[in-house]
RNA sequence: GGUGCGGUAGCCAAGUGGUAAGGCAGCGGUCUGCAAAACCGCUAUUCGCGAGUUCGAUUCUCGCCCGCACCUCCA
């Protein structure tokens, strides 16, 4: 890399250290991330790690490389058949609408899509074959029930991941009695032999080991190497996926391929509510669509997000929500401002320049997103205080604008324009004409009794030198 | 029991071996008919507690207290 690009940074859960970043081949970074299981829909939780992959993969793009990131997923799982068997449905029936709401879900976030978005029933032949390698490297087996499962013990660097040695993973606290046979109690399974209720949801694909299904862990193998090729360049989830979920991905490519599985493995803390974790089994989950209908804007959550570094946990309550609502009204504000200015001052050029240096500095090292949003308010504080003397120089003005688009084109936190409503538009213009002639006539009694009755409305008003401006107030 | 993370102003939250970013809320001022928005100023002598190392610690070490998570299928 030439010396004047920045280093790009990233905390790497295998050294446990921040490390110097770049892509293999110097131009496209491949990324895995864990996705969704689709048999109900993701969680705000679950969304906070899919913002903190789209964080990094728009950081990624500024820093000036392209991106190949897959998504996977999961479709056919322990959960997904019980509840097709509950409805009396196939899997795919499950899975087919949630996975619809999951993508409306993400665009409302505007979460940008992954390049790629594989389900795992598409990758049943490559699973098969991954097994078929790993039998014949002898660290897979097929028990009795006709089930494989890997061998943890035959493959020497298990557990470097999580840092957990076998024989703690023996003696901890939740070693759960399933129902398929194993040689040992922590060998995981790569394919499992069918049951009825696989067989009746779709849930069931033939194979060399007879009818059954992929375990979960062999899903994001098969397809992370089929998509992205044996070294992938990072590998991303949530924290609570590295065991075992990653430490099994890690045994059962690395046993295959004999290549190291992924340079770098990134995790996204939790989000917690009310002090503990946020999971659907807890029934404590707040979902995107009940976001969107207490009307808290994409460009909120996604503040509330980045305002807490991805590798720390977030306590999600009203408050801080209500405060990122108002924080994002003053970024809104300003884009406005900056849309219709007409012009800066050279002050202003000099803000936006060292706000774009600021805010990549800040995504650089390690995607610290709360420096980054540090840095974006100190330009809009100095930006505004510029814009305030009226200045006529086009192209500081123009840097400005430029500087902002670059820095918003990661966190994207502009909220959206409330949505046309002629009606309303009409009803309010109306007022306004007549609050307008009250003014003329000095009646400022009239003028804001009007006011107080758009307040009423929601619509909040603002004289400006061009005229009266009006916005909804949430 | 093992592993890991965290405790910074009213709230959210960065950060550093050299004396505390940013946001929200609040207060005062400018502007405004009044507001709103914007701007200016103020708001932690202090970073869970105790000890140690150091010229100097919120930042390193040790101990303690509190909270959270993971330890087989949960982002």
């Amino acid at each position: 890399m030439p010396p004047s690009q920045p280093e790009f940074r990233l905390f790497n859960t295998m050294t446990r250290s921040v490390e110097p970043f770049a892509p293999t081949d110097g131009d496209t970074v491949r990324i895995y991330s864990c996705g969704p299981t689709v048999y109900n829909p993701a969680h705000l939780g679950n969304f906070r790690t899919f913002l903190f992959a789209d964080l990094m993969r728009r950081a990624l793009r500024l820093r000036g490389w392209k991106v190949r990131q897959v998504m996977n997923l999961t479709d056919v799982d322990d959960k997904i058949i019980r509840r097709a068997q509950e409805q009396g449905k196939t899997i795919r029936e499950v899975t087919e609408p949630v996975t619809k709401v999951f993508h409306e879900d993400r665009a409302y976030l505007r979460i940008e899509p992954a390049e790629v978005y594989p389900k795992a029933t598409d990758y049943i032949p490559q699973m098969i074959v991954l097994v078929e390698r790993l039998i014949a490297r002898g660290v897979a087996y097929q028990a009795e029930d006709n089930s494989v499962y890997f061998a943890i013990d035959r493959f020497p660097g298990y557990g470097r991941l999580s840092r957990l040695d076998t024989r703690e993973v023996r003696s901890g606290a939740r070693v759960a009695q399933d129902d398929y046979s194993k040689e040992n109690a922590q060998d995981f399974a790569l394919w499992k032999s069918a049951k009825p209720e696989d067989e009746a949801s779709g849930a069931a694909w033939d194979s060399p080991w007879g009818r059954g299904r992929p375990g979960w862990h062999l899903e994001c193998s098969a397809m992370a190497i089929d998509l992205l090729g044996e070294t992938l360049d990072i590998h991303c989830g949530g924290i609570d996926l590295i065991f075992p979920h990653h430490e099994d991905e890690i045994a059962q490519s690395e046993a295959a391929t004999g290549a190291t599985f992924s340079r770098f493995w990134c995790h996204g803390a939790f989000l917690l509510t009310d002090g503990s974790k946020m999971a659907k089994r807890l029934g404590n989950v707040t979902t995107v669509q009940g976001m969107r209908e207490a009307q808290i804007s994409a460009a909120a959550v996604r503040h509330f997000v980045f305002n807490t570094h991805y590798r720390k946990e977030l306590n999600l309550s009203e408050e801080a929500l209500e405060a990122s609502m108002n924080a994002v009204r003053r970024v809104g504000d300003f884009a406005d401002r900056l849309a219709t200015a007409t012009g800066g001052t050279t002050e202003l050029a000099v803000a936006a320049d060292s706000a774009v240096a600021e805010v990549e500095a800040a995504l650089f090292d390690d995607l610290n997103a709360p420096n980054a949003l540090a840095g974006l308010f100190t330009f809009i504080t100095r930006a505004n205080a510029e814009l305030d003397k009226r200045g006529s120089d086009t192209e500081s003005l123009e840097r400005a604008r430029a500087a902002f688009a670059r820095i918003n084109g990661v966190l994207d936190i502009v909220p959206e324009r409330q949505i046309d409503d002629p009606e309303l538009a009409a009803w309010v213009e109306e007022r306004l004409a007549g609050r307008r002639a009250a003014r003329e006539r000095r009646d400022f009694g009239e003028a804001d009794r009007i006011r107080a009755e758009l307040a009423e409305r929601g619509i909040t008003i603002e004289d400006t030198s061009a005229g009266t401006k009006w916005k909804r107030s949430r």
